[in-house]
DNA sequence: CCATAACGGAACGTTCCGTTTCGTTGATAT
DNA sequence: ATATCAACGAAACGGAACGTTCCGTTATGG
């Protein structure tokens, strides 16, 4: 007789001479439990193969390196957190940021953000990616914000930029140190002063 | 006959039962070089502890891990960075803001910080160090600065912590995004909003 | 029906961590 | 004078992770 459950019952084996989605679903979903976790220091690609039941090839087959596999992984975590503008650009930053932080504290987006960030700190494909794809992507929404207010007049347009950053900024600052919760009560402020309407 | 030469020539040997501080700052100026040479990428105990002639047992005499070399290398570069408040606080923003963003390019310091913000996302240690001790110590200036304008009542006090968030997210986005030399037309623009008067 | 390619698994060689062991060195205590 | 002691550089350790290469299996599509 041929050996009792020689497999795995669970294994996913190959769907022929193609590749399959469940591995990527499977690889998915694994990387967001091992950073929901462990956090950023445990997630390895051998930990996310072991997780996903998938060898380390087929990780290696759908992406090209840590960095890339961390970006899927924000990128479909990312709920519809869509931004759009009202006629007051403080009270639309505000409420963007709210989102914003509790999708980064109640889900494991937070870290995988943090991760992504430190990963594109000691390889440079990763920090290019990062500058030229991933965040002009993940921006646009809050970068409309900011035009939008131009296009009022209720910001000099020559300005976006400097605000864009501070805005970005402010947001790198409390989830790079962990001071998501603590830093609520300065979003107010922070806001008003990057929104304020042009001086003089 | 004894082996002619038979320890390398500026070997730097014991010097009796107590550390020898030849050692540190050996180890100090390679962890500096290989930093400015390599990046984050390349800065690895090993190739310090190559570069330096020393034994990594000696590393670990002097520091306790990379996060505390990584720091003590930062510190040793910063040069007395200093921030003087005036009476004008955006002007001192931008003063200390081009000073730093110079050091940070005139030296391997700016690729230090990113390798320091980088383990700390990995090294939960690193990150309570950072937040409790490296980040108080390298901020006692510049938040002198903002609570000297809250002292002569240019901004609410209650806002220094917000702005003073606002003035660190913006340095960090731009040296972590790589973007140091791109962004320095955004000072000015920037630390304005920062320092702007209390609203209405 | 057979070539093809993706599958999971295992092992590869490399790199790095932080630690241990070793023989050597030289200032200090006896 | 000499024994003690701790730090030195070098080498090697075990463990983990990287990204790659094989392997036998699987099932599609030509």
């Amino acid at each position: 007789m041929k050996a009792v459950k020689a497999t795995t019952p669970m294994r996913r084996a190959s769907i022929g001479a193609r590749r399959n989605p469940a591995s990527q679903a499977a690889i998915l979903a694994a990387a967001r439990a091992v950073l929901a976790e462990e956090g950023y220091a445990g997630f390895s690609i051998d930990a996310v193969s072991r997780r996903a039941g998938a060898g380390k090839p087929t990780i290696y087959r759908w992406w090209k390196n840590r960095a890339d596999l961390l970006m899927e992984v924000y990128a479909a975590e990312k709920a519809g957190i869509r931004a759009v503008p009202t006629d007051d650009l403080a009270r639309d930053l505000v409420a963007h940021t709210m989102a914003l932080w509790a999708f980064w504290c109640g889900t494991p987006s937070g870290r995988t953000f943090r991760a992504l960030l430190a990963e594109a700190q000691s390889d440079p494909d990763a920090l290019a990616a990062l500058r030229e794809k991933f965040l002009p992507e993940r921006l646009r929404d809050v970068r409309g914000l900011f035009t939008a207010a131009a296009a009022r007049g209720d910001i000099p347009a020559e300005e976006v930029e400097a605000r864009l950053a501070l805005y970005i900024g402010f947001n790198w600052f409390y989830v790079l140190t962990d001071q998501l919760e603590a830093g609520q009560a300065s979003i107010p402020a922070a806001m008003r002063l990057i929104a304020a309407p042009t001086p003089r």
